[in-house]
DNA sequence: CGCGTTTGACCTGCGC
DNA sequence: GCGCAGGTCAAACGCG
């Protein structure tokens, strides 16, 4: 086994744009649902088996049109990038019951991404903390710690109570659990190309699973963004991406540099979706929208009620409900959508996806 | 030669 | 205290 993953891994490595096939797992605060009913869309949204440590962490959505779709680097980041610009979080309560449903063990249920995630138990900091954790990430910020990083290490002090922080990396420094967010992704490669250069720096075997995990680094010196990769046990085709952190400079390979830059101000929408979206998709931002916008558009252009609200049940992702309750956190923009999203909301997956991929909504039309 | 990967050792947190 | 598992380090190695 081990074996076949590293020759998988020599393979991921040969193959840049990975396929980028039909599936995301976003964080538990994405948790949004859409009209049941327009299944004819580009997306579907469902609750998968998630890894260990996303338990209670995330959603996770099908893009059933998007088989076999290979993501340019940019334009994934784009894609992500766009998406977060719309995300619309859910309801601490909802939240919990999206995720906690779901998941088998309830102490599995808030492990690491309780920043990131939805903390069932503090939903409140959860939320603020996902926002705000985001600003005291990397190394070099972490240099310069503010007094609202100090807040924000209560926050995740409170979080973490339970998990305690992990290691406190070798210093005496205490570790500071960055903002995670993970997605999954029907892919043959591990090591999707997001736009930004990583370098792996291990690789564990994972308990329960035949698949290694890997540890990527961004390798941008300043920049202490993660990323983790592994395969799901339960489904080897499909790839959980973990992001830790925010990228503290722009995305090296966006031929729009415009917006993949999001430096500082990533402190804010940076975040995990880092690797994602330089700017983007943040832990807490990144939540499916404008795609389902999109659809939604497509499918009725009319309509103007909002495509998703909360989600009321993990795996159904129903219709939503009519009271989206944002946390604070959640609805402020942290950055600014790419001007391809923000100009033009229909536009966004045409912008970011192969015709290929826009075609069905629009045959649809 | 520079950069990225591999891989075993090491560190830390956590449960028993 | 001990063992397990996750996460990180860093030397060795491979590749362009």
């Amino acid at each position: 086994m081990e074996e076949k993953r590293k020759e998988s891994t020599k393979t991921e490595n040969s193959l840049e744009n990975t396929a980028f096939s039909n599936q995301m797992m976003i964080p538990a605060e994405s948790s949004f649902s859409m009209p049941s009913n327009s299944n004819s869309s580009l997306f579907d949204i469902s609750c998968g088996e998630l890894a260990d440590h996303h338990k209670g962490s995330c959603g996770f959505i099908d893009m059933l049109s998007v088989q076999d779709f290979n993501f340019p680097s940019s334009t994934f980041d784009d894609f992500l990038q766009n998406i977060s610009s719309h995300l619309i979080p859910l309801e601490p309560q909802q939240l919990q019951l999206s995720t906690s449903q779901p998941l088998p063990s309830p102490a599995s249920t808030v492990p690491e991404y309780s920043e990131v995630v939805n903390t069932p138990a503090t939903p409140n900091s959860s939320s603020i903390s996902s926002s705000s954790t985001e600003a005291a990430p990397n190394d070099d910020i972490k240099k310069n710690k503010t007094t609202v990083e100090e807040e924000e290490e209560e926050e995740e002090d409170n979080q973490e109570k339970t998990k305690k922080q992990l290691k406190p990396k070798k210093k005496n420094q205490k570790r500071q659990r960055e903002p995670r967010f993970a997605f999954m992704t029907k892919s043959e490669v591990d090591h999707l190309d997001d736009g930004y250069r990583w370098r792996k720096y291990g690789q564990k075997a994972v308990k329960n699973s035949p698949f290694p995990r890997s540890y990527y680094r961004c390798t941008s010196t300043a920049c202490g963004v993660k990323k983790r990769v592994e395969r799901s046990s339960e489904d080897p085709s499909i790839v959980v991406t973990t992001y830790e952190g925010t990228h503290t400079h722009p995305c090296p390979i966006t031929p729009r540099g415009s917006f993949g830059v999001m430096p500082e101000a990533a402190t804010f929408g940076g975040g995990l979706g880092s690797g994602v979206g330089a700017a983007g998709a943040n832990s807490s931002h990144f939540i499916m929208p404008q795609i389902l916008q999109y659809q939604q558009q497509q499918q009725q252009q009319t309509q103007q009620e909002p495509y998703f609200h909360n989600l009321s049940a993990p795996l159904s992702f129903s219709t939503a409900t009519s009271n989206p309750t944002f946390p604070p956190p959640f609805q402020e923009r942290p950055f600014c959508p790419s001007a391809s999203s923000v100009a033009r909301d229909h536009g966004l997956l045409q912008d970011m996806l192969p015709s290929k991929m826009l075609k069905e909504p629009k045959d649809e039309e």
